[in-house]
DNA sequence: GCGTATCTTTACGTTTACGTCAACGTAAAG
DNA sequence: CTTTACGTTGACGTAAACGTAAAGATACGC
């Protein structure tokens, strides 16, 4: 190993699942649904510098909730030829139909980001409120009904 | 219908669903799952201003790509208890965890933008670059060898 | 009070996104 | 040359999130 290092790394199927953290499983079921096309040696996958960007690419489409079929239109979106007007234009559509979805998920997290940090206030507020009653009035909120949890 | 018109509004199921752009049997499913459980006229449910609340905030975890099961968790946070001090300290470490997934996604939406912005750029340069050839080199990126798209 | 529209439960089907064997090939190590 | 570790192709399983179809209950509009 490491004859001339001139060559440009290569990677196994089980290196670059557990790099990303998933399953050889899960790579090659997106190279069945033609997301991922690793070179063949033999029978042998050997993934490049570009498998690893496509990787990444579905990877984030997946934790931003999109189905992987969208995710496939998307990354052959990078790749397309882009050569003639036409295919340019419907290129630019595309873009325009996932930046309104990736917007609306941008205003959702922020949106639940925000009522996050209103709620947690409320919790502390509650808890500063027991911590201060704690001292006069032990178990004043012992009373209070509510359902049992978990 | 429309009493007294000081009563509470209500709502049947075909109306919330229809609100919220999801089919009834989205709805029933989320009641299924424990997530909303509306009152009860005989057999008939009958939805209430809360109801609506609830429904809002599944239909935007579901668009934030997170499970249901994962959701009903986080619904039943905001309507949990949270009087005894230790519910209060594990109710803020639910948001702590909340609040990481939420972030993660609000980068992944907004890395995700910021390269279509990029690409799009790198589109309508192509396409400037097309227009002003065509007036002198027409079909000067005909050659380009390309796969053939959809 | 009768038909039509809406709502109900029950139950099985479907799609997506993988997990989980089974059975076999191959390449390097000892 | 055998062991051991990976890698490969099917094929089937499964969990989540509903869709869909059937068959009966209930309310409304006239």
């Amino acid at each position: 190993m490491l004859v001339h290092m001139t060559s440009a790394p290569t990677w196994t199927i089980a290196q670059i699942a557990d790099e990303f953290g998933v399953t050889h499983r899960t790579v090659r079921h997106y190279e069945d649904l033609g997301l991922l096309s690793p070179e063949r040696l033999g029978t042998r996958r050997i993934y490049h510098r570009r498998d690893r960007t496509r990787l990444g690419l579905i990877l984030r489409g997946r934790r931003l909730g999109f189905p992987l079929e969208q995710i496939r239109t998307i990354v052959d979106l990078f790749d397309a030829p882009r050569g003639r007007r036409a295919q340019l234009e419907y290129v630019l559509g595309q873009i325009d139909e996932r930046r309104i979805d990736l917007e609306r998920r941008l205003k959702d997290a922020q949106e639940a980001l925000h009522e996050l940090g209103e709620f947690e206030r409320r919790c502390r507020d509650d808890l500063a409120t027991l911590e201060g009653a704690q001292a006069h009035v032990m178990g004043r909120y012992a009373a209070r009904p509510g359902r049992v949890q978990r």
